[in-house]
DNA sequence: AGCACGCCGACT
DNA sequence: GTCGGCGTGCTC
């Protein structure tokens, strides 16, 4: 027999199929060692076959399997062919989403932990005899242990120090137990609280597990039950005695996200996240293959989680952009979601409260099932939203960054000891120029996007086709010469806020203030526990936290996103809007949200402030198709780095040619084609150059897969060179 | 990715 | 004369 390997090496060159004489025992989706060249490397079984091409005498034997279980389920071998035609990956990189880094690097040892805990014959006045009355923190520690239970002696030295731990270990109080790693006994106990289903939620649920070789999208309000719609499916799904995998935005796994799935169904729930260790990782994902585990929840890479039999796959909050992987290994979670589910045979299920344009279009031309849930659980209405004209409060004298209505809000908030969130948007810091007089802000005549200013010449350039327009001094609408940047932190929200309200809590929150693993949490906790309380904060406080207390909602900059100069703007500004939103008035307080625009009469205010997204979509989606924007055309970066700018520049311009001399056999396939100096030109030292391509549907995949061709084919040993489809961020 | 093979400069 | 620089090319 013959067996088909994969090498672990992450290079163009020897990404094939080696072939090796097989042991008797081989079998697809091991992991063995092979000798390759001089040396000894790890390598993947892809599949058995009688008869090699390869010449006889020169096939080497495999060598010894690595673990003594398949790393590779069937189901994976199938699903690395399906990746590498969909998003042109190389088999390596397919091999490492689908097995953990722990595994790779051989540091898959069986961890040890230690556990405490009271022995059997312990009783008070042993403690009265043994310590000594001053020893505060022992008899503290042991006043904390109750009997039959096992602490984690690391969480105790942490608490208690080390030192008290041992001491009481000594004196027998205290007994050490070791046990193989598995994940720290759980807290919360199974509490089987059967929810009620609302008449809408039930038909949801029927309608799916009745159409189960079907995509499904929940297209449910904020707040309108959908995590219970899922665990219903889980629930009927794990009681035929398959699996499920439910997929939720990395931000929205919170603890109390978690903490509400292990409370229904307990140890049999997995979690798999970025917030874990290689080892907890690891062993995760033991649980998983092994069965101990039969729901995974996870963010985006847990669609790889190694279980057999899935019953039902979901992606929450299926808009989110994280759901795509922009480095590389490139590829987009729900089209792995999909190939999954047609080889289990079992429904993907998308919810979301603003689903993303494209998979609306799918729902709406019947691709996928629509579902809808429209009333909100609690029966409360979403908050009202505001929207206050920036421009009528510069023509009124006031020219600093909050409106007189959100300076009387959050006075009233403040005074009645409740909270207010302030959202400010981060991304558009490549700054628009915008008229602070009328709103106008620079768009570019071919293309429908915002121009971006370039600081370096003095200039404004669109980045989709590159064409440059003289930097503004003069508003070319109202003539005004108020023409600023946008550009905002939360610094300089917070440093204001302390100025009118010196007696008020207010929290910062953004990337500086959360890199620790820790502090996201801490932050989270003490404003939950702080009124009244103002938190100001960029993305991460838009999504999934509730806090009850809070009654004010303000959107500093809603323009920022809109007029980031991606055809996808309008849908994240919409978006946000409504998640943001979301945020206010939660239990039993009304909320209220203020939104501060310089451009009141955009479509997407008007929509989002009123809760269309039928309406929006509509809109949006006319745009797109008039001005032929995904999903119906296809927009390819291909992008060029290289420390040399000469090197990025002469690849970039080889690349090109070769493009060109398609594009001009093929003018007519084409919207777009054209090589640039990329948006942010140069990133850690590396200069940056891009080729834009822009093609309709009907052309593909020719166009993409000679694109791919021509860069693989090209040797182009100094510069990096990444090919992206349909990139959302174009820096 | 590694490692060998191979063809030109300065060293005991 | 040889040691060693890293360009080029191959690995079932």
């Amino acid at each position: 027999m013959i067996a088909e390997v994969i090498v672990d090496i992450t290079n163009e060159q020897v990404d094939k199929v080696f072939d090796y004489i097989a042991r008797p025992d081989t079998v697809a989706g091991e992991r063995v060692t092979v000798p390759f060249g001089p040396r000894y490397i790890t390598g993947y079984v892809l599949r058995l076959k009688e008869t090699s091409e390869y010449p006889a005498n020169l096939l080497k034997p495999l060598g010894q399997p690595k673990d003594d279980y398949p790393v590779l389920l069937p189901e994976f071998l199938a699903l690395n062919d399906q990746m590498r035609a969909a998003f042109h990956l190389r088999n390596v990189d397919c091999m490492r989403l689908f097995i953990p880094t722990q595994l790779r690097n051989d540091k898959a040892k069986p961890l040890y932990i230690n556990f405490i805990r009271l022995t059997e014959k312990f009783d008070d006045r042993e403690l009265l005899e043994n310590t000594r009355k001053n020893a505060t923190k022992q008899i503290e520690l042991i006043k904390s242990l109750r009997p039959d239970t096992m602490y984690a002696q690391t969480e105790l030295n942490k608490r208690f120090g080390s030192a008290n731990v041992n001491k009481l270990l000594d004196l027998g109080v205290v007994e050490r137990v070791t046990t193989l790693k598995k994940r720290a006994p759980k807290v919360s106990e199974r509490q089987d609280k059967i929810v009620t289903l609302t008449a809408d939620q039930q038909r949801v649920v029927d309608s799916i597990l009745n159409n189960r070789e079907h995509e499904h999208l929940i297209f449910g309000v904020t707040g309108s039950g959908k995590t219970e719609v899922y665990m219903h499916i889980i629930s009927q799904v794990l009681a035929e005695g398959k699996n499920a995998i439910l997929l939720v935005p990395e931000i929205s796994l919170t603890p109390q996200v978690l903490s509400t799935f292990t409370a229904r169904f307990g140890d049999s729930v997995a979690i798999l996240h970025s917030g874990l260790s290689d080892g907890e990782r690891f062993d995760e994902w033991q649980r998983i293959r092994t069965g101990q585990a039969r729901i995974v929840i996870g963010a985006r890479s847990a669609i790889f989680a190694p279980i057999e039999n899935v019953g039902a796959i979901i992606l929450d909050e299926e808009h989110d952009p994280s759901y795509k992987a922009e480095s590389n290994p490139r590829y987009t979670t729900h089209t792995v979601a999909r190939m999954r589910s047609e080889y289990n045979h079992c429904p993907v299920i998308y919810g979301s409260a603003t689903p993303s344009l494209d998979t609306f279009y799918r729902a709406k031309r019947g691709e996928v099932m629509l579902h809808l849930l429209p009333n909100r659980a609690n029966a409360k209405p979403m908050p009202v939203i505001d929207i206050v004209n920036m421009c009528a409060e510069m023509a009124n004298g006031n020219t600093g960054i909050f409106s007189e209505k959100l300076m009387t809000e959050l006075e009233n908030t403040v005074s009645a000891g409740n909270q207010a969130m302030l959202f400010i948007n981060r991304r558009g810091f490549s700054s628009y120029m915008i008229c602070r007089e009328c709103g106008y802000v620079a768009k570019c005549e071919d293309c429908d996007v915002s121009l971006v200013y370039h600081k370096e010449d003095n200039q404004l350039k669109c980045h989709y086709c590159n064409r440059r327009y003289k930097a503004l001094t003069n508003c070319p609408k109202c003539g005004s010469s108020y023409i600023r940047m946008g550009a905002m932190g939360t610094q300089k929200v917070v440093e204001e806020l302390h100025e009118r309200f010196p007696n008020v809590t207010i929290l910062r929150m953004d990337y500086d203030t959360t890199k620790n693993k820790n502090s996201l949490n801490d932050l989270l906790e003490k404003f939950g526990k702080t009124k009244p309380c103002i938190l100001v904060g960029t993305q991460m406080i838009a999504k999934g936290h509730d806090f009850p207390s809070v009654t004010l909602v303000g959107i500093m900059n809603a323009d920022m996103s809109l007029h980031f100069s991606d055809f996808r703007s309008a849908e994240r500004t919409y978006q946000l809007i409504t998640q943001v939103a979301g945020r206010a008035g939660r239990a039993d307080k009304e909320g209220k949200v203020i939104l501060q625009t310089y451009t009141p009469k955009h479509y997407v205010y008007r929509f989002a402030s009123n809760y269309d997204y039928l309406g929006f979509y509509e809109k949006e989606i006319n745009l797109r198709e008039v001005t032929q924007f995904p999903p119906f055309s296809r927009i390819i970066r291909v992008l060029i780095t290289a420390e040399d700018k000469d090197e990025a520049r002469s690849t970039t311009a080889r690349l090109y040619s070769h493009i060109q001399d398609y594009y001009i056999e093929h003018r007519d396939k084409f919207l777009f084609c054209e090589a640039m100096a990329s948006p942010v030109s140069r990133i850690e030292k590396k200069y940056r150059y891009q080729i834009l391509c822009r093609f309709l549907l009907d052309t593909e995949p020719e166009i993409s897969n000679f694109i791919y061709d021509t860069v693989s084919q090209d040797k182009h040993p100094k510069s990096l060179v990444f090919v992206e489809i349909n990139p959302s961020n174009m820096s």
